[in-house]
DNA sequence: CTTTAGCACCCCCAAATGTGGGTATCGGTA
DNA sequence: TACCGATACCCACATTTGGGGGTGCTAAAG
């Protein structure tokens, strides 16, 4: 957009390429932009015995306890709209429920600005992440100031994305890549359709609903369609 | 074991009942026990969007947050044990990795105790939680108390776990009772084995497989054993 | 004491699946 | 340019599964 724009870009930039996990990269992002706050939260990892979110936050402790101990995931309005959304927005822009109002309050009286941004990722194995700014600018300005910076912020999440992908996973990322149509009859295998009807929902001939199955099923390195199914939703390449 | 302790179980298990939520029962617990901190972890809850624990606990904010953004329950080998025994154990029990060591160290300077006592609770639908105790108590009185209060703190434990499933999904539970043959043929049918290969594996005829299969089929209301084994995944009545 | 629930076993057959081959187009990458 | 992966389609056959019907035992719950 302008000079002092890209300046800022350039150096969280450039932290995060020095940054060894994201903790550090989120806390270059909140001194670059000089925002209040900077999230980064990956909606699943592939969990073993017990669920495990992925959270990288500059909120103090207090909130990031209380959030988690209130189950507040479930209500905030950002997260819900975060995971579901595909494009950016601004948080004054989503609908509140009475829940979500509460949670606000608590979250002004733990420190937390009333302005946010918030950038949805989607990598290509369908995983999804969310990548907030959290700031005390008045309306006018961050209105201003992130539409000029939309596309660094959306560059940016994603860079956080790789980087948080490589700190859970290291090296060897454990999702194949299955194709989309791959992924609906996956979907609706798992949901009891038979061939056929897959065929009619997707509208496709049997035959290439096979096909896809079968090759969804290789990717998967699966023997069977149970197996298949099993394995995605573990994988959380589909969510029933 | 003798009054004393019978008056403090008692004390405690009253505050249970009279809890309205799993927060309050383990402050409750804490108090009646004069230990220094309590907790109760749920091992997973059904997600939808993102990964969610269900975890009440007395420590600190600042160790409840350090925790979460170090990614510490991959590490902590009281979690680690305490999701895959079946009996209550002593924390000074549990070998250490040099990872959980420096967990360990971290945990003392954010003013955790030495000593623990945990108990991991087993529920009808398979379903598993931690119920710990933290005490900066002498090695040799504790281990005289917990030895005195196992069966007490196993009763508190379960009042515990029921009140958060409760919390959690309310009147009505949403995993259905799965016999655990049922469970085994459907585990294997999840890894993609074929009945015959069922039936060898857990020395079974084939038809009694089947049996199995459409009976847990029936109870998790599926039409087919890709739909059974990705609900089954799902609810994490099979874990793969 | 009866009822219920789980476990173990048996049979049949129409329908669905797995498994092996194919063809062809399109877009991106080497 | 040539190659690759994803998309979309097609065929045939042996094997497996679903869904229907059963029997009988044991142990816990009413």
């Amino acid at each position: 957009m302008n000079d002092k724009h890209h300046d800022v870009f350039a150096s969280a930039f450039e932290a995060i390429k020095r940054a060894r996990d994201v903790a550090q990269a989120i806390v270059a992002i909140k001194d670059a932009y000089g925002v209040d706050h900077v999230t980064y939260h990956m909606a699943h990892m592939i969990s073993g015995n017990y669920d495990q979110p992925f959270v990288r936050t500059t909120y103090p402790d207090s909130w990031v306890s209380r959030y988690l101990q209130h189950g507040y995931v479930k209500v905030d309005p950002v997260v819900q709209e975060g995971f579901v959304r595909q494009l950016p927005f601004e948080w004054r822009e989503v609908t509140m429920t009475d829940a979500a109002l509460v949670l606000m309050q608590d979250a002004l009286a733990h420190g937390l600005a009333m302005n946010g941004y918030s950038v949805p990722i989607v990598d290509k194995v369908g995983r999804r992440a969310l990548f907030s700014l959290n700031t005390s600018m008045a309306d006018e300005d961050w209105t201003a100031f992130v539409s000029g910076e939309a596309e660094h912020l959306s560059e940016l999440g994603h860079r956080l994305h790789r980087l948080a992908v490589f700190e859970v996973y290291g090296e060897h990322d454990p999702v194949p890549r299955i194709g989309p149509r791959e992924r609906e009859c996956l979907a609706l295998a798992a949901q009891g359709k038979e061939y056929t009807v897959i065929a009619q929902l997707l509208d496709l001939s049997e035959h290439t609903v096979r096909a896809y199955l079968k090759s969804a099923r290789l990717k998967l390195d699966c023997s069977n369609i149970p197996q298949a199914v099993g394995k995605a939703v573990k994988l959380r390449i589909i969510s029933l």
